[in-house]
DNA sequence: AAGACGAAAGTGGTTGA
DNA sequence: TCAACAACTTTCGTCTT
């Protein structure tokens, strides 16, 4: 970001900015985009002398610190007496699960918010990447849950359900949207309870979420699927088209048309895929695909016709 | 045999009273 | 809070390549 002084977003020109002193951050009320973070050194306070040291203290000084110290717990306690199926477990376990609940309770008031913090970090870094995402995403998404953290919206909340939240809701602004079925998948979490917690967050942090846009899946469904540049960029010229027109994409998903567009993109130019094949990688069934695939036909009068 | 097509019934989420 | 509703899925039978 440059080093300028700002006084607009350039994401979304909202000028009411939030001046974040402690963080040294400027943050958009409209967007949520950090429009300038300055300035804080998160490198290594001292020179390295060998990779011990290297290692020590490239983590000194920045909030990296925080996702250090994790002593194991690695594993946070549900409040209900239900195991992972939703069955009621025995009464021997839950009142072993209350000793480990009350344990975990006194670390947490020894130390809440950094103790939160670091086991957030670390889920959301290993989730990121697991989803393979830039690190400007990540950052986001750790600013998003730093300020869910202080305005208490955990409470209640499983940490791995705001980070994955957090993660979605970066990975949207950023315009590299993962599915929700995706982060789900990754985080072993279930899908319900993260788009609860997402749209909760949002909302308690008058974060405006930036719609999602079939385009955002083109370039990651089309490497998945091995298509060519040629089959993208047709791809991408129905898509346009068909938001263009509108009533053809409003309030279908975007992943879905998506598929249907790259569908008939690899069909045009010879280049077959099975409706089989690109359903699994959107996440969509081939019936949706038929269905999207019929209404653009009609709709913007493509030759499919081989 | 595999892919494409479409009808019909079911599912989960949103909306509006 | 509940019922209506649209989008999407599941399932299954049929047609096409």
């Amino acid at each position: 970001m440059g080093g300028t002084n700002l006084d607009e977003c350039p994401e979304c020109g909202s000028r009411s900015l939030s001046h974040d002193t402690e963080r040294a951050e400027v943050v958009c009320n409209g967007c949520g985009l950090v429009v300038r973070e300055s300035l804080l050194d998160c490198g290594p306070d001292w020179r390295a002398f060998d990779s011990e040291q290297m290692n020590k203290r490239s983590h000194t000084g920045a909030p990296l610190t925080y996702t250090l110290h994790d002593l194991g717990m690695s594993t946070i306690i549900d409040w209900r007496n239900k195991d992972a199926s939703g069955r009621e477990i025995s009464s021997a376990s839950k009142a072993q699960m209350y000793r480990l609940r009350k344990w975990q309770q006194r670390i947490r008031v020894s130390n809440s918010l950094e103790r939160n913090l670091a086991r957030a970090l670390t889920e959301m870094d290993a989730l990121s990447s697991r989803l393979d995402l830039p690190k400007n995403v990540r950052e986001m998404a750790a600013k998003i849950y730093r300020r869910a953290v202080e305005k208490g919206l955990t409470r209640g909340r499983s940490i791995e359900g705001v980070s994955a939240a957090s993660i979605y809701f970066a990975c949207r602004q950023y315009g590299v949207p993962r599915t929700l079925d995706e982060i789900s998948d990754t985080a072993r979490l279930n899908r319900k309870e993260i788009g609860k917690t997402y749209r909760f967050v949002a909302r308690e942090l008058g974060l405006t979420p930036r719609p999602s846009s079939p385009l955002d899946y083109i370039e990651r469904f089309g490497s998945e699927l091995r298509l060519s540049g040629e089959v993208r960029s047709k791809a991408r010229e129905i898509v346009t088209q068909a938001i263009k027109q509108m009533g053809v994409t409003s309030g279908r998903g975007p992943t879905g048309i998506c598929a249907a567009a790259l569908y008939i993109a690899s069909v045009i130019l010879g280049e077959r895929k099975t409706q089989k094949e690109v359903a699994h990688v959107a996440g969509v069934t081939e019936v949706t695909i038929r269905n999207r695939y019929k209404e653009m036909v009609e709709k913007l009068n493509l030759d499919v016709a081989v």
